[in-house]
DNA sequence: TACCTATTGCAATTGAATTGCAATTAAGAT
DNA sequence: ATCTTAATTGCAATTCAATTGCAATAGGTA
């Protein structure tokens, strides 16, 4: 009996994949409370966890800001402006080969990556 | 009158750069108390603050933890394992080139990169 | 030496994320 | 269809990282 569909994570899933960004769980929960205020925040919280752990929904973890989850499948990259805070997505060829060359070299066993760009964005370049 | 040398500041970046590794502000903080209780925790966080917008330390904002400091100049890439939460310096020639890429394709200004990897050490990855 | 302001240290605060617990419920077993 | 049980939920309380307000201190320049 492992693990269960509830309408709760049903729900969490799909506005994530609805929302095509990186929202913040704060952002997220905004969201789904629209059209779904009785669920929890801490529901959505747990379930983000459940779903992040069977690879459903990807997390980001970048400076100066809360996580943010993505349910887009394709891996890409992101671009955080240091000045702004936004966060980019870099439609850019993911390199596929070096998780496996740092399997062997250093025998870990390597799920995946993340790539985050630092520096100021297109508006605050200007200020 | 710009910034100050204090040597509250001198010791954090000379402690963070003897360390040769990537401490949580905890670690680092435990390693100057070693030599100067009297320096504050409040105080290493705004120098660590300070160092970082001078270029001369970097920050890794890292899933499931404190952010963590490095005084190493030279760049490099991070595997962090997501069972034992271990970090582990990735040496790896760093693709220099992708930066001016995002810049022109983008109209970013961009500083820097970050690359992490996921996944099971080699300890982890056998249980 | 005197002045100005960056910096410090402390305490209090903010904010993200987790946890304990009783109530609920999905889903397999009977 | 009903029972069973373990996963899940919602709420409140808690943990932990990091920041902030403020009075006192101390660089560094005039």
């Amino acid at each position: 009996m492992g693990q269960r569909n509830t309408i709760q994570r049903t729900i969490v899933l799909e506005t994530l994949m609805r929302m095509k960004s990186h929202p913040t769980i704060e952002e997220l929960y905004a969201e789904i409370y629209k059209d779904h205020p009785a669920i929890s925040k801490t529901t959505v919280y747990r379930n983000l966890r459940v779903l992040e752990e069977n690879g459903a929904v990807r997390r980001l973890s970048l400076p100066d800001g809360p996580d943010r989850y993505e349910g887009q499948p394709k891996p890409h990259y992101h671009f955080k402006c240091s000045t702004c805070g936004s966060v980019f997505d870099i439609d850019m060829p993911t390199i596929g080969d070096i998780d496996a060359s740092v399997e062997s070299k250093y025998g870990f066993e390597v799920k995946d990556h993340d790539l985050v760009f630092h520096g100021k964005c297109s508006d605050c370049k200007l200020l």
